[in-house]
DNA sequence: ACCTGAACACCGTTCAAGT
DNA sequence: ACCTGAACACCGTTCAAGT
C-alpha cells in the first residue's frame, strides 16, 4: 500500500506535544480558533486522532499549551528602568506577541484557569510594582485595575473591520445616523481626520497606549501620594 | 396516547422568541452557558428541536437575544447629574445586571458583533460624555479606554473561587510560595486583612470600583485640561 | 504493552417526507 | 402550507479489539 511522500515525511518526525502545538497554532492562525478540532489537527499531522491523546490529556490542555506558546515569547522585563517604563515596555512586548496571533486574546479570555506561564508572568509584574515602591495593597489594586491590559489586550466591544462592500456600508451609515446619533457623529469625526480609513477607522495601537498611559498615570499618582502619607 | 400534564401545560402556551430566551437564560443560570444547546432548550420547553428555528434563525441569534435580555434591564441614565456621576451610576447598574447572570460577561466577550441593544447603550454613554464637555476625540479615546468596563465587568484573569478542600489548598499555597513568591506575598497580605476569606479573598466589587474611579479620575483630568487649552 | 478503529454520546442545521 | 423525524456532517473522548 503506497503512502504519500508527505505522510512519510510527517511520520519520520516523531509526534511530540511541541509538534502538536505548532500545528494547532498554525491551524488557528489560518482558519481561526473556532475551527480548531482534535480531528483536524490529527489530519494535518497525518496521524489518527487518538494519537494526540498520548501527548495531551485533553483539548483543554492543548488550548492551554497554545496560550503558553504565545505568552512564552514575551520579552523579559528591563533590568535598570523605573517601574513605569518596565511595565510599559513589557506590556507592549506582550501586545506584539498577541498581535501575531489574532485568536490569542480571545483564547486567553475564554480559559477559566490561567496557565502556570501566565501566573508566572503576573508574578513577575507584581514584583516590578513592589520593587517600584508600591505597597502590597496598592499593587493588588493595580493588578486588578490593569487586568488583561497587562497581557497586551483590551476587550474591544466593537469589531473594527466590517467587510461589507462600500454601498452597503453607506446604507448602514445612513441607518446608523438615525438610530445611533452619537456614535455616528463620533465615527464621522474620526473619518474626517483620515480619509484613507477602512472600518470604523480606529487606530487600535494608539487607543491601547492611550488607555495604558491613563492607567499608569493614575497609578503613579496614587503611588506618590502613598509615599507622602507614610 | 397520554401526554404528561407538564407537557400539556407547556404546549398550551404558544412558543415565542421570548419564551425561548427565558428558558435559555434559566438554563444558563443553572448549568452554565457551555452546556446550553438548542436540543436541551427544546427539551426543556417540551418541544422538538427544529421548532425553535421558527423563532430564532440560529443559535448565534439566540445568544445575542440572551445578551439583550441582560443588557435590557440596565437603568436609564440619571437626568440631572454631572457626567461622572451619571456614567458611574449607570456602570454600577450594568454591573448589578451582569452579576445576576454569571455567564453574561463571558458571553458578551465571546460575541464577535455587538447587538443593537449594546450599540444603543454605547451610543447613550457617548452622549453623556459629549454633553459633559468632552471633545469628540477625547470621548472616542474614553470609550476605548473604558471598554467592557462600561458594561460593568472587567476581564479577570484569575478565578477567585477554587473549590479544593482546605488541605489541598494548603499544599497548593506551599508550592505557590516557591514558584510565585510575589503572588504569594500579596495573597498572604490580603488574607491577613480578613481571616474569614475564601478563595484568593479579593473583594471584586471594591476592585471594580477602584479601577472604575481610577479611569474616571484620569478622564476628568484630561477633560479639564482640554477645556483650559481651548 | 502498545496502538487504533469503531463506537458513544453528543452537537447545529438541512431537508425531504408526512400530514 | 406547515411541521418534524431522520439524516448530515461534524464534535471530544472512551474502550475494546487487534497486533
Amino acid at each position: 500500500m503506497a503512502t504519500t511522500i508527505e505522510a512519510e515525511a510527517r511520520s519520520r518526525e516523531p509526534l511530540t506535544k511541541e509538534r502538536i502545538l505548532r500545528a494547532a497554532v498554525a491551524l488557528a492562525d489560518e482558519d481561526g480558533v473556532d475551527s480548531l478540532s482534535m480531528r483536524r489537527i490529527a489530519q494535518e499531522l497525518g496521524v489518527v486522532p487518538m494519537a494526540l491523546y498520548k501527548h495531551v490529556a485533553s483539548k483543554d490542555e492543548m488550548l492551554d499549551g497554545m496560550v503558553d506558546v504565545v505568552v512564552g515569547v514575551i520579552d523579559a522585563p528591563l533590568e535598570d528602568a523605573d517601574w513605569r517604563t518596565t511595565i510599559r515596555e513589557r506590556v507592549l512586548s506582550a501586545r506584539r506577541a498577541l498581535l501575531r496571533h489574532p485568536w490569542a486574546s480571545r483564547l486567553i479570555e475564554s480559559r477559566t484557569a490561567p496557565t502556570p506561564t501566565v501566573i508566572g508572568y503576573m508574578d513577575s509584574m507584581i514584583g516590578i510594582l513592589l520593587r517600584g515602591g508600591f505597597s502590597i495593597d496598592l499593587t493588588h489594586h493595580a493588578m486588578h485595575a490593569m487586568g488583561s491590559r497587562l497581557l497586551g489586550f483590551s476587550q474591544e466591544l466593537f469589531d473594527d473591520t466590517p467587510d461589507d462592500p462600500p454601498e452597503i456600508q453607506a446604507i448602514a451609515r445612513q441607518q446608523m445616523a438615525e438610530a445611533y446619533p452619537n456614535i455616528s457623529e463620533m465615527v464621522a469625526a474620526i473619518r474626517h481626520d483620515d480619509e484613507t480609513v477602512v472600518g470604523l477607522g480606529c487606530d487600535d495601537q494608539f487607543e491601547f497606549e492611550f488607555a495604558l498611559d491613563l492607567m499608569l498615570d493614575g497609578l503613579e499618582r496614587l503611588r506618590e501620594r502613598e509615599g507622602g502619607a507614610e
